[in-house]
DNA sequence: CTGATTTGACCGAA
DNA sequence: TTCGGTCAAATCAG
């Protein structure tokens, strides 16, 4: 576990990188056209996880922490659950925790980031699921019909709307969703509303996490080596998050940011460590006169693929070496 | 067999 | 009370 002095440092880090990055978007507003919209968008991005990640690093340099949010609704009983009822969701320890968990994470939801894109669909059979891809492995949770919006036939006033979640969000706690709904606008426009970034760094190629008993072992101070292994640190809970770069491409930023407890842990968006940004929001190639199943089926589809890709659930610090970079020229990190 | 999807039920917010 | 978001058992697919 992590000692109380090292996530001081990690936040002094954070604090650091927030600040610099904050001086960037100023000069960036000062330069006007020098800096365009996109590398604006992105400053922001940066930013904005960085207060997440500052956020969560003062919640863990606390001691009474959130561990003990999760301890304290199942203290109380000795007695084993109650298997009255049959209802897969009566009352146990698990399952309070598990509530307490969700009522924690409802609360903290409206803290995570969270932005848009639209994606349109073209036609081109050959390429379905490549257009809606995004470069990381989601896992449909749920479907709802939505109220209010035309599609999927102008006669009927709702439209389906898909729900993922990280595929390692158990393995690697990373709480970053998304929600697919085809336009109102236009029918081959999706709109796809992301929330919260990957702690699972799922995208980047990063080296392969060292074996347990390899992580102390480089002769380094500890506090240093122990950067290196923070988001395995970080697996619990109120933890998460990180690292999907938004679209390149009809980016919205609603970006909203961590509050002080929100216990959200934001992180390093692309820019930061790949230079292959671009690349993970390709146009779309999807026949736009596909049935609504159809199109479901494409979407989620697309929204499940990249399992294949070799993710590296380690959220390594070394990618947060702030000073060098991000005291110099912006370009460095968009060009 | 394992992992992903479907789908009805549940829950909190508005 | 309604609605959006999530859960989890059942089912499907590779």
């Amino acid at each position: 576990m992590m000692e109380h002095g090292d996530v001081r440092l990690l936040l002094n880090l954070l604090l650091q990188g927030e600040r610099q990055t904050r001086q960037l978007m100023e000069a960036s507003a000062a330069s006007s056209p020098a800096v365009n919209e996109e590398s604006r968008a992105r400053l922001q991005q940066i930013r904005s996880s960085l207060e997440n990640a500052i956020a969560m690093a003062k919640l863990i340099s606390r001691p009474e922490g959130t561990h003990r949010l999760i301890l304290s609704p199942v203290a109380a009983s000795d007695s084993p659950p109650p298997s009255n009822s049959g209802s897969p969701r009566s009352e146990s320890p698990e399952r309070v925790v598990k509530e307490h968990e969700r009522r924690e994470m409802c609360k903290n939801k409206k803290d995570l980031p969270k932005w848009k894109r639209q994606v349109r669909v073209t036609t081109d059979s050959g390429g379905l699921a490549e257009g809606l891809e995004d470069g990381c492995s989601w896992r449909k949770y749920g479907r709802k019909e939505i109220l209010g919006a035309v599609h999927p036939r102008p006669a009927v006033t709702f439209t389906v709307k898909g729900y993922y979640r990280c595929t390692h969000r158990n393995t690697a706690g990373c709480l970053a969703t998304k929600q697919v709904q085809r336009s109102d606008d236009d029918p081959c426009v999706f709109d796809i509303t992301y929330r919260g970034q990957h702690t699972c760094l799922q995208m980047l190629q990063e080296p392969p996490i060292p074996a347990p008993d390899q992580l102390y072992d480089t002769g380094r101070p500890r506090h240093e080596q122990q950067k290196q292994t923070m988001a395995l640190s970080f697996s619990f809970p109120y933890d998460s998050t990180p690292i999907t770069g938004p679209s390149t491409q009809n980016l919205i930023l609603s970006s909203t940011t961590a509050s002080e407890n929100s216990g959200y842990m934001g992180s390093f968006p692309l820019p930061f460590t790949s230079p292959a940004t671009s690349n993970f929001f390709p146009s779309q190639v999807v026949a736009p006169n596909a049935s609504e199943s159809e199109l479901t089926e494409t979407v989620s589809a697309a929204a499940s693929t990249v399992n294949s890709l070799n993710i590296n659930p380690s959220f390594t610090l070394n990618h947060v070496e702030f000073d060098p970079v991000l005291s110099s020229d912006p370009s460095n990190f968009f060009g």
